[in-house]
DNA sequence: GCCGTTTTCGGCCCGACTGTTTTCAGTCG
């Protein structure tokens, strides 16, 4: 039994308790739902050794709820709730204009219980009969229908940036904007959106909003109003504008950069002195105390500047304010790039070109790692051509373009945790990746002997994407971390945090495991283009989510250190 | 249901916008 199920069985509950009008418990589960999910230990290990109720969130109640679920794999409590509230709440619920009190009304007046029934109900009108309710809603929850079937909800952080910084640029560069910021969970660089908000601070609001809201890519206008407004993109993106008036601009940016839960936090600290906190300021009493700059606001709160991506409310207000907070990597501290293909296998550049584009970027070194497989699609290398390959890059190191190159291969994984090329090519090479990308569908003790085995392999020194998953297509792999983390130090292996948009594999979960452990970890982009070296800002940003610096990424290193360390 | 440098009982974040209403509940973030 996974943290992640578990929580998801303490999320329905709050979900059917909220539907069922019951205050506080919802919260409460939820709570807790959200700290087991984000534990980097096992669960279960958790319960053996008796601290269920160490766990934020979890008491007497809940613990003894884990400890069922644990046990027989099922809750008793849930089944009957659900025998209560018989709807498939999480879907309904995120039809927008669908919260739990509409829920429920649908399922008490027209029984809706489903996405179906609830299509069928707005398709012959029942819903707008219905108090509280309209035409206008009943043709968003039929627009919230058609969009929930496209799968349309989530979208992939490395996708819409650029989208994203457009519209900021596009916005910032009218006269009436004083300061704009990308804020929510852009900022935080969480790895998928739902949608995407700008801050913008200005004396003529109404103007803002009307430029906003005609933007050439807006497709359709959610909401309007003199402060706010939301819009959808062609593709199906929404974008929320606030517009405030600039001597508020730091506490509505961090409002705005949310997440929630970090900021109910940091409100109740606001109480606890005495204070109310909200996008309006810090105020004590009518008194601004703090509001124009967003460390203002944490500084009069008695803490430290807070990164936006550790605002997760996943301990880092406590660390914040015993001054524990960890100085996280940044882009620039990233000397090179190790997962890098070019035209030799499946990438669509030569060597030469993407060189000199990881040159322009600012790298001392770069890694070039095309495949070796037994996967058709990607054009691999056998020893022959990979033989041949190590003589352009010593051709092209010898052009002296400011940037040296290393030679190196990603090298599949077999299905016993041997790599697919011998040794004594290997030890040729000056580093090797090793990763799987096959047989998906083994259990997780198979998966992580293979892993395990491929590391004791003395000449790999990175595993890539280590659980495989592609986000929105393939679910990752089931890996036993423990093991893992275990074997990489014993062995000298970093694990890496690929910055492809839809991998971001390890994810920052995993991400801070490894680094409470004390495995490295390298951040490659797996390139496919000269373009894709761009994405290392991704796997920064998955990294500053875990919590890392610059001493726990190994191409923070200079050419030096890093080629001693693979040298192991 | 959880939690505690105000508390073991009484709190539990805050505000804008919408639709459907004539003053507000529900949703959203």
């Amino acid at each position: 039994m996974k943290n992640q199920e578990i929580a998801e069985i303490f999320y329905e509950i709050a979900d059917i308790l909220e539907i069922q009008g019951v205050d506080w418990k919802p919260n409460a589960y939820r709570k807790a739902a959200q700290n087991i999910e984000s534990l980097s230990e096992d669960i279960v290990d958790v319960y053996k050794k008796g601290k269920l109720e160490d766990i934020p969130g979890v008491g007497e109640n809940i613990s003894r709820k884990i400890e069922e679920i644990i046990k027989t794999g099922k809750l008793k409590y849930l089944r009957k709730l659900k025998k209560q509230v018989p709807i498939e709440l999480e879907k309904m619920m995120s039809i927008p204009a669908i919260g739990p009190r509409t829920a429920k009304l649908l399922f008490d007046k027209l029984k809706v219980k489903s996405i179906k029934d609830l299509k069928k109900a707005a398709k012959l009108h029942k819903i707008r009969k219905l108090k509280g309710m309209g035409e206008k809603t009943e043709r968003e929850i039929l627009e919230g229908i058609k969009t929930l079937e496209g799968s349309k909800g989530r979208f992939l952080l490395g996708h819409v940036l650029p989208a994203t910084r457009e519209i900021e640029e596009e916005i910032g560069r009218l006269p009436e904007v004083k300061q704009i910021s990308l804020a929510g969970s852009v900022r935080r660089m969480k790895e998928t959106v739902h949608d995407v908000d700008v801050l913008v601070s200005t004396d003529k609001p109404k103007k803002v909003i009307k430029f906003f809201v005609g933007m050439d890519d807006v497709k359709r206008v959610l909401a309007k109003g003199s402060t706010k407004a939301s819009v959808k993109l062609s593709g199906g993106l929404q974008v929320d504008i606030r517009v405030v008036e600039n001597d508020y601009f730091g506490s509505a940016l961090q409002y705005f950069t949310g997440s929630k839960e970090h900021n109910i936090e940091l409100r109740k600290i606001a109480i606890r002195k005495g204070f109310k906190l909200s996008e309006y300021g810090l105020f004590k009493g009518r008194k601004v105390i703090a509001g124009k700059k967003e460390v203002y606001v944490y500084k009069k709160l008695g803490l430290p500047f807070i990164e936006p991506e550790l605002r997760e409310d996943k301990g880092e207000i406590e660390a914040a304010a015993s001054y524990k907070l960890p100085k996280l990597v940044k882009e620039k501290d990233v000397k090179g790039d190790l997962h890098v293909h070019t035209k030799w296998s499946d990438g669509s550049d030569r060597i030469e070109e993407v060189a000199r584009a990881a040159k322009e970027r600012g790298y001392k070194y770069l890694g070039i790692s095309d495949h070796v497989s037994r996967v058709r699609i990607v054009h691999p290398l056998d020893k022959r051509r990979l033989l041949k390959q190590m003589k352009e890059i010593e051709k092209v190191n010898k052009k002296k373009l400011g940037i040296t190159l290393l030679k190196g291969a990603e090298v599949d994984i077999d299905k016993n945790g041997k790599l697919i090329l011998s040794n004594d090519v290997l030890k040729k090479l000056d580093f090797v990746i090793a990763s799987i990308h096959s047989g998906f569908k083994s259990d997780v003790r198979e998966i992580t002997n293979r892993i395990v085995k491929a590391m004791e392999n003395p000449f790999v020194n990175v595993i890539a994407h280590p659980t495989g998953r592609l986000m929105q297509k393939r679910k990752p792999y089931s890996v036993d971390f423990d093991k893992v983390f275990e074997a990489a130090k014993d062995n000298n292996v970093a694990l890496e945090i690929n910055s492809f948009p839809d991998r971001l594999d390890l994810n920052y979960v995993n991400a801070r495991a490894a680094k409470e452990k004390g495995v490295k970890l390298i951040i490659g982009t797996d390139s496919h283009s000269k373009e894709h070296l761009g994405f290392m800002e991704l796997g920064v940003g998955v990294a500053r989510r875990g919590w890392c610096g610059k001493k726990d990424v190994l191409n923070c290193l200079d050419y030096g250190k890093l080629k001693k360390w693979l040298n192991k």
